[in-house]
DNA sequence: CCTTCCATGGCAAACGTTCTCCGAAGACTG
DNA sequence: CAGTCTTCGGAGAACGTTTGCCATGGAAGG
């Protein structure tokens, strides 16, 4: 039943290969007649157009390939997720390749993906800097959208959150809620969302206490460093030297943090508010639920979806686009005290939509 | 610098394509001084082989369609990951598609695949009956094997962790550990995971209590249906009515119910000792963390590769194989019982990878 | 009525490989 | 030394599409 070919309809519909193929693309008129009889013997026949002769035929495999450094990296099953969404609806086959956090694999993916002669690149940068070349390379070739993270200016078009939008959030509702005095959890590095996240804080929290801003910790964006960073703001200090507030970077932290606060017996949010950032499915199990930024992750996908095509590749290409979509406060239990009876449940949704040139 | 074709190659190095071919292919043997022409060609003009041409002469595409119901099931990622660094290694690329629990977008997702012509395909069926025909009618065409779930006997090759021998472990640990009022919480539903799992339960728990394989609750498999049936177990029952141990049918079971014994201030697991399968990442974040069965995932994806190219496809195909792999019992906070001081760290790893056919 | 022009359909050349023939040598064997 | 084998290289036909170009015929316009 399988390997029905144009040419077997051409015959079974007496007509010839040109024919047919032109009334299933529509790509020219064909007489009325004709075009049912084609339609029928496609029908009857059951073809399926192969997509391998197409597109060595007209140089577009319908394929993209996504590249990313960890699948299991908690935030990133969801932005696959409404990216092979985004992209099925356009009836575009997604390659996937994982590279493990290491930009050499990544490397070797993007070339073994341009091989395959994909048409576009979805790139989640496994690394600010050594990543650089390769994403360079690959977007010389074919259209490429950074996700998520960046690698350095005017590699290629992104998108990706607005993260000081979304620590401004954060520190008005905190500051809403009665806290003054913060501490921040962050990653050292300067990966975008690291040092994008640190920069907003550092920023913004001197409204509340001019102190704020230099109580900075640093470490990566584990589960793990959430639990060290409290062993060493939190444990054995006076009460006086604790922050009311701890702003995590990431929801991993922030979910570490608040295990360790709670073994260390101290009360969340009664004593000291944590909030998270990424709105991972974790931040909504833990206990007490986390306070957190929810990235606009179909958006984000929506958004690189349709970035992908209209980019003309190579030099004449115009400057490169760097889309930053607003994201949204989650309130949840981690912050909301039982002093402020009147928390806002969230705060309405923006979406400026930030389109700037670099 | 793109773009360049065998012929380039066939031109520069002074000898035609279908020896350019061979040296590259080593098809067959090629006199040594034109195959270092070729090769100093080749790398001179830097040549990349057109996967897509040679996929249309050919007749494979080097490319395998994995279709799975969800990939933000917390499961699936390392899966995924397992399943595309096997894959890679074999310079296999993976085209991905989730079909969000829809035996429809899965029917149509089998479909698009095969047009574009993927060699075989790996499937984790959405659902147990409505996905089996369209899962049978892709099997007729390409290899397939079925992954984690099944979908009905004798249609196709499956891998999965062996469940029965997982509840085993769990169950001889909870004896040991002195738990004897057992409660089994589950999933309802014939999936493979759900029914083995009871079935396993059912079938091993009375030899600690004659009552035990009796006390089952079936719900889904998720944090929430954890949570609701703590609350028809253990809220409000006399302490002598209340189970010392809790199986759940897997880890989100097991961390809802967590969470909500916690909340009732139950001590877990001095008072009841929790149970989960799987060990998801979760399972180690949960506090106390969770005692579970591990999936040998890279064994999963390693035997799921493996069996994607011996089979030959349509019917003279022999019996389909059923590949079951031993899971290993790792024992974490919820179990380990004050009062058992020798508390066993894990299982020594067996790994009699049951084969045997339908 | 003859020209010009659409509207429609077919032929055949691509796309970049792989692989089957064929032919021309040189290396053996009898 | 003639015949047969083996070894290596090239020509060219596929693989299943898309598409530029030409042919045909009828309609429209002069």
């Amino acid at each position: 039943m399988a390997d029905v070919t144009l040419h077997d309809v051409a015959r079974a519909s007496g007509c010839s290969v040109s024919t047919v193929s032109r009334v299933l693309a529509g790509s020219r008129p064909v007489g009325a007649a004709t075009a049912a009889r084609v339609r029928k013997a496609v029908e009857d026949l059951g073809y399926r157009p192969n997509h391998v002769a197409r597109a060595l035929r007209s140089r577009s495999t319908g394929t993209i390939g996504l590249v990313l450094p960890q699948i299991t990296n908690p935030f990133y099953p969801t932005l696959v997720r409404e990216l092979t969404y985004a992209l099925h609806a356009d009836e575009r086959a997604v390659l996937l390749a994982d590279c493990d956090d290491d930009p050499l694999a990544e490397a070797g993916h993007l070339s073994a993906l341009l091989d395959r002669q994909v048409d576009a690149l979805l790139v989640i940068p496994a690394h600010e800097q050594h990543s650089r070349a390769a994403v360079a390379a690959a977007a010389a070739r074919v259209p490429l959208v950074l996700l998520d993270r960046g690698c350095g200016p005017g590699v290629a078009d992104s998108v990706a959150v607005d993260n000081a939008a979304g620590m401004a959030l954060v520190l008005e509702h905190l500051a809403v809620e009665g806290c003054r005095r913060l501490c921040f959890v962050g990653a050292s590095g300067t990966a975008s969302a690291a040092a994008e996240r640190r920069a907003a804080y550092e920023a913004g929290a001197g409204v509340l206490d001019p102190e704020a801003p230099g109580r900075v910790a640093l470490g990566d964006f584990s589960v793990a460093w959430g639990r060290a960073a409290v062993d060493r703001i939190w444990a054995g200090r006076p009460a006086a030297e604790r922050p009311d507030a701890l702003v995590c970077a990431n929801d991993l932290i922030a979910v570490g943090a608040l295990q360790r606060l709670r073994q260390l017996g101290a009360d969340v949010p009664g004593e000291v508010a944590v909030t998270g950032f990424d709105d991972i499915p974790l931040a909504d199990l833990a206990d007490p639920a986390v306070t957190t930024v929810r990235q606009p992750v179909a958006e984000l996908a929506a958004e690189a979806a349709r970035l992908l095509d209209r980019r003309p590749v190579g030099e004449q290409a115009g400057p490169r686009r760097s889309i930053r979509l607003a994201p949204r406060l989650v309130v949840r239990a981690s912050t909301s005290r039982p002093s402020a009876s009147h928390t806002p449940k969230s705060v309405p949704r923006t979406r400026p939509e930030t389109e700037s040139a670099q």
